[in-house]
DNA sequence: TTGACATATGTCATATTAGACATATTTTAC
DNA sequence: GTAAAATATGTCTAATATGACATATGTCAA
C-alpha cells in the first residue's frame, strides 16, 4: 500500500494492521473504504468549488460542522449513506456518485519530475 | 410516481406519503432510495446468476438469511454500505458499483406490446 | 393434498452511526 | 507576530442498523 494513503487511512482512525496492512480488513472493506475516501474527497472540492464552509454546509444537510469535518476526513464514524447524501444535497447527481465511486483508487498526480518548486496546492481563481 | 414501484416501495416499509409522494422525503433521500433499489435488485440477480440461496450468501457476507431478503427487498432497515458490501462480496467490481449507482431509476422493461403471451419472468438454462 | 426448501416478515439485544458540544489545531487576514 | 475564522478531534446521548431467531408465506415436486 501507498505511504501516503496509509498515513491518510490511520489519521481517519482505520486500523492499518501491523503484519500485512490489511489482514482482517477483507477486500470488500477495503473497496468500501476506497469509496469513502474518493466521496469525502470530492465533497471536500464541491464545497470549496461553491465556496461554504463545512459550517454552512452542515446547516444545510441539517448536521453539525464536526461530522462533516469527519465525512472530509474519511473518519471510520461516518457511513457511506451520510457521504452520498451530503453530495446529493450539494447538488452532485446520481451518475456523478456512481463516478466517483467506480473510479480507481490511487490517482497519481503529476508523476513526472519537472521543476523544484514546492508543489502547490492548488489555485483559486477569484 | 409508477404505480409498481410505489407499492414495492411501500411493501419494503418506505412511507410513501398520502399527499403528493414524497413530501417529507426531500430530493437527496430520494436518491439515496432509488441507489438501494438499484443495489437490492442487482443483488438478487447476481445471486441468482451464481445460483446461490440467501442462506449461502447470508454466510458468505457473514449475515443472516433473513438481512439477505431485506437487501434484496430494500427494507429501509439496510444501509447502503452492507449492500454494496455484499455485492463487492459477490464478485462485483468498484465500477459496477458506481455503474448500478448511477443508472436512472424506471428503467421500462419491453414497453413495446408485442404478443399475448403472459410475460416471462426469466428463462434459466441449464 | 403433503412435505421439503426458499424466501419474507417481525422482533429483539447489541453494535454502529447520528448530531451536538467542547476544545484543540490549523488557516487566513492583518 | 496576533486575532479571528475555519477546521479537526474527542466524547457524550440518541437514533439507527446489525445479526440472530422465530415464524409466516411462497414454491415446487411427488
Amino acid at each position: 500500500m501507498n505511504a501516503t494513503k496509509k498515513k491518510k487511512l490511520q489519521q481517519a482512525g482505520w486500523s492499518v494492521g501491523s503484519a500485512s496492512d490489511f489482514l482482517e480488513l477483507d477486500s470488500a472493506e477495503e473497496a468500501i473504504v476506497e469509496m469513502k475516501l474518493a466521496l469525502g474527497t470530492r465533497l471536500r472540492d464541491v464545497r470549496r468549488e461553491q465556496r461554504l464552509t463545512q459550517q454552512e454546509v452542515a446547516e444545510r444537510i441539517g448536521s453539525s460542522q464536526s461530522r462533516v469535518a469527519k465525512m472530509e476526513t474519511a473518519d471510520k464514524s461516518v457511513s457511506m449513506e451520510l457521504l452520498v447524501k451530503s453530495l446529493v444535497s450539494l447538488g452532485t447527481t446520481k451518475a456523478q456518485i456512481g463516478s466517483i465511486i467506480g473510479r480507481p483508487a490511487n490517482r497519481k498526480k503529476t508523476p513526472i519530475k519537472r521543476s523544484r518548486k514546492k508543489k502547490q496546492k492548488e489555485q483559486q481563481p477569484a
